[in-house]
DNA sequence: TTCTTATATCTTTTTTACTTATGCAATAAA
DNA sequence: TTTATTGCATAAGTAAAAAAGATATAAGAA
């Protein structure tokens, strides 16, 4: 029997709702269903009586939920000793991020990290895409922070944030005079203007250039890089104008290197955002003070945290 | 997490053995290693120091242990509370079994079972070999007596008793004098008879002709049916002499309506038995009353066990 | 040394679990 | 009534995991 199993049917009780607890434990709704059923089968016993709506436990299945609800928090506990035990005197999450991650952006995650979990610390390392997925993989990194992180073989993948994307451009650019309109620009304003863009491959540069295509939209290509920070440093050199996510571009905003301009939130279509997400090792039990960060880090009121 | 495994690695810790652990769980030693090493993964930490002989276990292996072994038997605990609310009054047994295995045989253990599990019935039906199967498929009988049982799908098969065989004659034939002789006879003797088997294709019949072909003799076959009683039937209607397990001869060599004559116990090669199997449903919670009588089927001192 | 016992590891096969898509029944709305 | 909608079940296909089987290695016994 699978403990995880258990541990769904509890939350299937517990939320009155198959379809919820999925969501809960991100499995399917299908799986939900299954794996009750799975239970029941294995004991031989009705545990929901779904013939009403709505269903609702049997004698079986409520003594059994009790049960199970005890037995499924004590393996959490259990998991938690060894953990804490193995690591008396506290844990340092150690984070993989991509470069474009600014520490300025996590410190305050950090600083509330430290709050919550006493005895915690965090070293973040930053690194190319792909190096982040490999230390996660080879247990180097407890944490990956990736954007456009596809579902990948072993790995964890959390939703964390979605950034929206605006032009960057220079000071004097005749497209920041349009930053006053309440409106922002309109794609359309965008063709034929010089673009400095990301490396042809990359997922973001596919998104963009999605985008770019969906509203008719051509741009003269001027120059490609794998990172942000040169595209940011040849939008300020003169090159062009850019795309990129806007807590990026605070910096530069902050001294007026650089002009952000948003995009006018319209009915034609999705605005273009960046979405980052947290990864870890699949399969694998976390250190309690790992949980603790990724709790923080989803909390809704993080520095600079945006609506989905 | 697997409770199975939970449980595996309790049960290693204890015997302090994985081949050990692994039998008694009926899975290979390979998947007991990899049990408590998937363990190990999934926890980060190493519970058993395997760098030493004999291995030990970590102090993070023995606080693990501890409280496993506790959620382990509180979740057999609860699974019985579950099946005890179902089956308030007792519950009764259902076994399928094959024809051969006579209900004189069964009854003592049918009566030390109802001494042991108070309120548990047994409920006997005989059947074919294939119907078995197919009763313990569909959740027609908890418990199924097969003899030459292979490992099938969805069906645990638990090795029961070791049926020796022998020669079966009538009483006057020339081979019941034998029958004297202290070391009973050898395959040669059986050469040139007339002889009555089983059908071909009954696993029964290819386990006696590799018997035969193994000794070089050659029988010449009269008569061949699907069930011991016509054979029987056969021999004592002087239709030739058969090999059959002896304890289903009992009866008929009380009334002297047949002659059972034992092989030799020799050292070319292994006797001739026929093994009978307990079958029931895999990955299945068993009602307790169920592996009462299992316990009570396997249990040393049955009515005329033979050792194996 | 050579056996035997005990565990690990590699490979192949079987089993399992999950997802997507669809179905179906009960409620809610038109 | 008919028509949506919600909530769960079921089927089929697929990907991942587990198990067995075979082989390797290591330690202790004969």
């Amino acid at each position: 029997m699978q403990l995880e199993s258990l541990s769904i049917f509890c939350d299937v009780v517990r939320r009155r709702s198959f379809s919820q607890a999925a969501v809960a434990h991100s499995v399917s709704q299908s799986a939900a269903s299954q794996a009750v059923r799975q239970i029941e089968s294995r004991l031989g016993a009705e545990l929901i009586d779904r013939s009403t709506r709505p269903w609702r436990l049997t004698s079986e299945g409520r003594l059994f939920f009790e049960g199970c609800q005890e037995i499924v928090e004590r393996y959490h506990e259990l998991e938690d000793a060894v953990q804490r035990r193995q690591h008396p005197s506290g844990y340092t999450v150690r984070v993989a991020s991509i470069y474009s991650v600014s520490l300025h952006f996590l410190n305050g995650y950090v600083d509330r990290f430290r709050d919550v979990v006493p005895g915690g610390g965090v070293n973040i390392d930053y690194m190319h895409p792909d190096e982040v997925c490999e230390r996660i993989r080879s247990d180097q990194a407890d944490l990956g922070l990736l954007s456009f992180a596809s579902p990948a073989r072993g790995l964890t993948v959390v939703p964390w944030q979605r950034q929206t994307m605006a032009v960057a451009c220079r000071p004097g650019h005749r497209l920041a005079a349009l930053r006053r309109e309440q409106d922002g620009l309109r794609p359309q304003d965008l063709a034929g203007e010089s673009f400095v863009t990301f490396d042809r491959g990359l997922p973001v540069r596919r998104e963009i250039d999605r985008f770019l295509r969906k509203h008719d939209v051509d741009v003269a290509v001027a120059a490609e890089f794998d990172n942000i920070e040169n595209i940011k440093q040849a939008v300020a050199d003169g090159a062009g104008i850019a795309i990129l996510p806007v807590p990026t571009l605070r910096q530069e905003a902050q001294r007026h290197a650089l002009v952000t301009v948003p995009f006018r939130m319209a009915a034609d279509g999705p605005p273009l955002v960046r979405p980052l997400s947290i990864v870890h090792r699949r399969k694998r039990r976390l250190n309690p003070a790992v949980t603790g960060f990724i709790r923080v880090l989803c909390t809704e009121n993080g520095p600079a945290r945006e609506a989905s």
